[in-house]
DNA sequence: CCCGATTCCTGTAGGC
DNA sequence: TGCCTACAGGAATCGG
C-alpha cells in the first residue's frame, strides 16, 4: 500500500520522464475511481507541458501552466511508463501520452485512488487544504506532537495516522515507528509524555527516510514507476510478523485491531 | 471538536 | 483441488 515512502519513490521514478514533457493525449478507460475522473482533465491536459512533479502528503501533483493534476494512489494504485501500443490490462485505467513517445499509465485494481484536475493554487483544493505538516519537515517534532495530542483519549496509533495531525504515515509505518519508540500503539495519545513524543518524532523520520532510501515497501506488487520493487519489506520489524519473534526480546509479536486497523507490536517492548 | 463506524473496491488468504 | 466467504486498507464522511 502506497504510503509516503512509496509515493515519494514513485515521484522520483517518474519525474525525470515527465518534467518538461508535453501531454499529447489522454485516454481514460475507467472514470469511476475514488472520485470520478473529471472530463476537464482529458479536455485540458493535452497540449500542456508538465513543468513539475511534486508530492504533498500522499498526493502527486503534476504542474502545468493551466492547472494541476492531483493524483492519489489509494492503496493499490501504481504508475508506470510503457511504450505506445502496450495492451492495457483490466485495471489500467488511464494513459497519458507524452511527446517523448512514452506513456504514463495508471493502474489501480481497487480504485481507491483518484486523478483530479484543479486550476489555481492546488494547496487550496479541498483535498489538500487542512492537511497537517510533512513528517520529514522541521514542523513535525516532539513538541508539536505533544501539543497536538493534549486532551486526546484516542489511541496514539490512529493519532499519528490522522492526516490533519501529520501526513503520510499509514498503517505500516505507524506500527514500525511505534515499535522503534517503545510506545504501545493502544496507549491514549494524550497520556504520552513530551519526552516520548520526541523519541517518536525521531523514529518516524528515521523509518520514513530509511524506507525512501530503499525504494519503499513492496508487499505485493508495488513498483516505483521504473518497475523496480521496494526493498524495505525486509527491514520491517513488526508489520506482518504476528506470532513471530520480536527481534529485540524474542517474544511473540502481537496483532490486534486498533483504530479499525490491523496493528502489530511487541507487548513486552512497547508500553 | 473529538472519535468511532461506515463506505468505496477487488485480490487474496483461509476454511471446509 | 476448488469453491466460497471474510478480510485487507486510505481517507472522506457521517452519526453520536
Amino acid at each position: 500500500m502506497p504510503e509516503l515512502p512509496e509515493v515519494e519513490t514513485t515521484r522520483r521514478g517518474i519525474a525525470p520522464h515527465l518534467t518538461g514533457r508535453t501531454v499529447r493525449a489522454v485516454v481514460v478507460r475507467q472514470r469511476r475511481l475514488r472520485w470520478p475522473v473529471p472530463e476537464a482533465l482529458d479536455a485540458t491536459l493535452p497540449g500542456q507541458r508538465i513543468d513539475r512533479v511534486d508530492r504533498r502528503a500522499k498526493y502527486l501533483l503534476l504542474g502545468t501552466r493551466a492547472g494541476h493534476a492531483i493524483l492519489h494512489l489509494g492503496m493499490s494504485g501504481s504508475l508506470c511508463l510503457v511504450t505506445p501500443g502496450t495492451p492495457p490490462g483490466p485495471h489500467d485505467h488511464i494513459d497519458l501520452f507524452l511527446d517523448s513517445g512514452s506513456v504514463l499509465r495508471l493502474t489501480d485494481p481497487r480504485r481507491f485512488g483518484c486523478l483530479l484536475w484543479t486550476t489555481g493554487d492546488p494547496m487550496c483544493h479541498p483535498l489538500l487544504r487542512g492537511l497537517g505538516p510533512e513528517p520529514l519537515s522541521d514542523a513535525v517534532d516532539g513538541d508539536y506532537l505533544y501539543h497536538r495530542s493534549r486532551g486526546r483519549r484516542a489511541a496514539i496509533k490512529p493519532f499519528i495516522m490522522d492526516g490533519r495531525i501529520v501526513v503520510g504515515i499509514g498503517n505500516i509505518y505507524a506500527s514500525e515507528s511505534l515499535y522503534r519508540s517503545g510506545i504501545h500503539p493502544g496507549r491514549a495519545a494524550g497520556q504520552v509524555s513530551r519526552g516520548r513524543y520526541r523519541v517518536l518524532a525521531a523514529a518516524i523520520k528515521a523509518v520514513l527516510e530509511e524506507a525512501i532510501a530503499l525504494g519503499g515497501t513492496t508487499l505485493r506488487d508495488f513498483t516505483g514507476g521504473d518497475g523496480r520493487p521496494g526493498y524495505f519489506r525486509q527491514a520491517l520489524q513488526v508489520y506482518g510478523r504476528a506470532r513471530e519473534a520480536c527481534r529485540r526480546c524474542d517474544g511473540p509479536v502481537a496483532q490486534k485491531v486498533i483504530g479499525q486497523r490491523a496493528t502489530f507490536y511487541c507487548p513486552r517492548c512497547q508500553r
